[in-house]
RNA sequence: GCGAAAGUGGCGAAAUUGGCAGACGCACCAGACUUAGGAUCUGGCGGGGCAACCCGUGGGGGUUCAAGUCCCCCCUUUCGCACCA
């Protein structure tokens, strides 16, 4: 009988998150405003922590639970540390999944896709996130996507979304239209396997490019971003000063294809140049090829060769191949004939799809004119007069030669005059290019927001028939059609609904045809995260005044996937939104960081490969606050994390010990605390020290670094002193009030990482109000201090041994207590000393002979 | 090819400024307790050696009283860029 009683009082003391984790959920959900951030006038510094939004899958994944932990440690740390802080949660909700669902179960997107948030918001609450619901955002709704549409047409009223005819990534597989960014090795970035086709179509078109030069100059000053992904940025929008200039095509073409403009960085080599190269595409290759059947063919296959190179991913291996036209270019600043050549490694869509080549001073010039015996023609020298090795490609300290009037000039300074002349003499410019390309959002897919444009059929004074027509504010938003039939087949699905397509002209009250296409889905996470300033406006997207509170984010999280798409689009509709007046920051956020990712058995966790670990399997099986502190613990948050389902069973373990001893002492703790710690014995010395190193420790690593797994094993520590110091406590040798102050800070340092967990010790300690809203704990110095500290004694660099002395001792001291030291004597009996190191609180090296 | 980051026990890792290499945890080993268990507690745990000691942070050199940390060369892995004119 007593037996039973005894397991009864065990497995109550025994630390069941079944139990309590569902029990703070439910009192969570029952006071919604718990995490929400307070107004303008909280007296508080505002601190807006923000997670990436997550596509609404229905599953959250282990790296959804990382980048959601670090953020949550983070806001309810800064809530401690006094802030307003808004913490707010979405769901990216448009997009291709939701059509292939539907066809594959028959469920309409909208459905499909709310049925997954809903599934997905319940995990976030059960992992115990502090977001504040009262914000959120979901993407697909039409109080959210009016403003797309809003934004949209303010965009086309400045120039910014305008319509063209080109060549587009069309990706098979999604059939639609992809974006320059969406396309990594010719392949689709959602399929893998799936080589991407160039089709002819007219698309919608956001002018990024208009930024391109402040998207790259914003970059400086980005300190707060990793270095990594401003490179990637810089790489993207490529930047490039260079020169153009014109090439007369010597002779008859029947096509009228104009003159040859080559694009070159180093105009001041041109004098060098001994032929001109074209893209198989360019448009005077193709006028050759008209008249030339055996040309035509050659050519051909040089284009054939570089589609199948861009295809591979091995795009710089390729051979060059280039086929001689037999035609002429006249340079202008020379007027030297040049022949004219197609190359497979000349790309259509960078610069103007030819160059010149120097074989002198290029490497790759000089490579393709070695094989096919092209002159090679030297006009930079080294300034100091000796004859390089070719190519030469240097341009400081290097000088023209051979190069008419410009002989002499350094490299620098001809490339400015040489432009400047092409210029006045009419044959050419200065210009800038740029890897970056205007922002095609066309989607010819159902699942996104309708494109807020129509085309007024019969026209009206200042739009022709068929022309493009704004719909005015009061029309929008142009809601997205339900029960829509989602096929494969090619075409906006949009177009087939003739109640959607058939409407009426804004303007003239004609008939009108709406635009079918919808826009692409980063268009709706560019600029999300103003909305969560001010989610439920009706009358704009946000209210000024709230944004320029908020804004910029002080801390985005987010994985290093998103560095170049989200991260840049963002950054633009940023801009954008500033010059409508609506927001004052010039940039969406100060700080960024990328986690790692969550890899098992050294890859990442994929279904293929079949090492998919799910974070309800942990929570059922360990409980949300060791899975989330296990996500901290494993690994410093930027580094890859590998997940090893045993420790988080340790960190259960650990959680158990912490249970075990606030419960145990929690009576203790709740009667026995005393006004002040007047009596301290040695436990209560030795305890307190070690929990304000820890809590210096702990604020320290939220400050700096965030390697919160060493902040973890600071706590672990102190429990082991506490476990260790336990028969001390047990034999009354510790103060009640010392085992209160230690156990109390204890819990509120756990509350970032295991907040359920904090919650319960919390209550079961008997303290009252919300532990997420009580003050850091701050670190006491004096209390922290050690009296007495070790120090590592040294010969000739060698450990010999550690010696105790007063933390207060000086050097002189040191040095007697290390030579005293019976060990050192030994060591260096019979030898010279000819050296001591003493470095203060640090060690003593003694060099000897 | 160019650029960046990384390489430390059986494993995840720590060492923030050049100052005791391996904190903390996992796994493992030994023991205790016991309603035998995927519970809890205690101890051990880089390698060699009975030991005193010696060796040890991818490899090789260097600077220094002292190097995981700084410098030079090389190797490996990951990431980014890659006919960009």
């Amino acid at each position: 009988m007593s037996e039973i009683e005894t397991n009864e009082a065990e497995r109550q003391a025994r630390y069941n998150p079944a139990e309590i984790e569902p029990k703070w959920q439910a009192r969570w959900d029952a006071a919604p405003d718990l995490y929400a951030a307070e107004g303008h006038d909280s007296g508080k510094p505002k601190f807006y922590c923000l997670e990436m939004l997550p596509y609404p899958s229905g599953q959250l994944h282990m790296g959804h639970v990382r980048n959601y932990a670090i953020g949550d440690a983070l806001a309810r740390f800064m809530w401690m540390r006094g802030h307003n802080v808004l913490h707010p949660m979405g769901w990216d909700a448009f997009g291709l999944p939701a059509e292939n669902a539907a066809l594959k179960n028959n469920t309409p997107p909208r459905e499909w896709t709310l049925k997954n948030i809903a599934a997905m918001k319940a995990q976030m609450r059960r992992m115990g996130l502090s977001y504040d619901w009262s914000t959120e955002v979901t993407t697909c709704l039409p109080d959210y996507y009016r403003w797309n549409q809003w934004f949209f047409v303010k965009m086309f009223e400045r120039g910014l979304a305008y319509r063209k005819k080109s060549k587009v990534n069309w990706c098979p597989d999604c059939q639609t239209v992809l974006a320059n960014e969406q396309v990594i090795n010719g392949r689709c970035w959602r399929h893998e396997e799936t080589i991407v086709e160039q089709r002819d179509l007219t698309q919608w078109f956001l002018r990024i490019t208009k930024y391109a030069d402040e998207l790259l100059d914003g970059l400086e000053n980005l300190e707060g971003w990793p270095e990594k992904v401003r490179t990637m940025q810089r790489n993207w929008i490529g930047r490039s000063e260079g020169a153009l200039v014109n090439f007369a095509v010597d002779g008859e073409v029947k096509a009228d294809c104009g003159s040859i403009t080559v694009f070159t960085t180093r105009v001041d080599t041109i004098f060098g140049a001994t032929s001109v190269q074209l893209a198989p595409e360019h448009a005077v290759a193709k006028a050759f090829a008209a008249e030339n059947a055996e040309l035509a063919a050659k050519i051909e296959a040089l284009l054939a060769e570089q589609q199948k190179a861009r295809e591979s991913d091995d795009l710089g291996g390729i051979e060059k191949h280039g086929v001689n036209t037999g035609r002429f270019a006249v340079n202008p600043f020379t007027g030297e004939k040049v022949p004219i050549w197609v190359g497979n490694y000349i790309l259509a869509d960078y610069g103007t799809g030819a160059i010149m080549s120097v074989p002198a001073h290029d490497e790759r010039d000089f490579e393709f004119a070695t094989k096919y015996g092209l002159g090679i023609k030297r006009v930079i020298a080294p300034k100091d007069g000796s004859e390089p090795e070719l190519p030469f490609t240097a341009e400081d300290d290097a000088v023209l030669i051979d190069s008419g009037e410009w002989t002499g000039l350094s490299c620098v300074e001809a490339q400015r005059q040489m432009a400047s002349a092409a210029q006045t003499k009419g044959f050419g410019e200065a210009t800038v290019t740029y890897r970056l390309k205007d922002w095609g959002v066309s989607r010819q897919r159902y699942w996104g927001t309708p494109i807020p444009m129509v085309y007024c059929e019969n026209g009206h004074p200042g739009v022709e028939p068929g022309g493009v027509v704004a719909l005015p504010e009061s029309a929008l938003p142009v809601f997205l059609p339900e029960n829509v039939e989602i096929t494969q087949e090619g075409g906006s699905p949009l177009g087939k609904i003739s109640e959607f397509l058939h409407t009426k002209c804004p303007v003239c009250g004609g008939p009108a045809r709406r635009e079918t296409d919808t826009m692409d889905t980063f268009v709706d996470s560019s600029w999300y995260f103003y909305r969560y300033a001010d989610a439920k406006d009706e009358t704009a997207p946000f209210a000024s005044e709230k944004a320029n509170y908020w804004f910029p984010i002080d801390q985005y999280i987010g994985g290093v996937e998103h560095a170049i798409l989200h991260l840049i689009y963002s950054r633009f509709w940023t801009k954008v939104m500033r010059d409508l007046g609506m927001i004052n920051n010039d940039e969406p956020a100060q700080r960024l960081f990328t986690q790692g990712m969550v890899i098992k058995d050294g890859a990442k966790m994929s279904k293929s490969k079949g090492n998919v670990v799910s974070p309800d399997d942990m929570i059922a099986r360990y409980g949300a606050d060791a899975t989330r502190m296990y996500a901290l613990f494993a690994a410093p948050p930027d580094r890859d994390l590998e997940w090893q389902e045993e420790g988080v069973a340790g960190i259960s373990r650990f959680l158990g010990r912490v249970y075990r001893l606030a419960t145990k002492y929690a009576g203790m703790i709740r009667d026995g605390r005393l006004p002040h710690l007047e009596s301290r014995t040695q436990t209560d010395q030795l305890l307190l020290r070690r929990l304000h190193q820890t809590i210096a420790k702990i604020t320290l690593d939220f400050d700096g670094r965030w390697h919160f797994n060493t902040s973890i094993a600071a706590i672990m520590s102190l429990i082991n002193e506490i476990v260790a110091a336990e028969a001390a406590i047990d034999a009354g040798q510790a103060s009640p009030a010392a085992i209160a102050e230690i156990m109390r800070n204890l819990v509120l340092m756990l509350a970032p990482f295991a907040p359920f967990f904090a919650a319960e010790m919390w209550e079961e300690i008997g303290e009252q109000g919300v532990v997420f809203r009580t003050p850091w704990p701050v670190a006491d110095e004096e209390l922290a201090r050690e009296n007495e500290i070790e120090i590592p004694v040294q010969v000739n660099g060698k450990l010999v041994n550690v010696i105790k002395v007063p933390a207060d001792s000086d050097e002189a001291e040191v040095k007697a207590a290390a030579l005293a030291d019976e060990k050192v004597k030994a060591r260096i009996e019979g030898k010279n000393i000819v050296k001591v190191i003493v470095v203060p609180g640090k060690l003593v090296n003694l060099v000897v002979k």
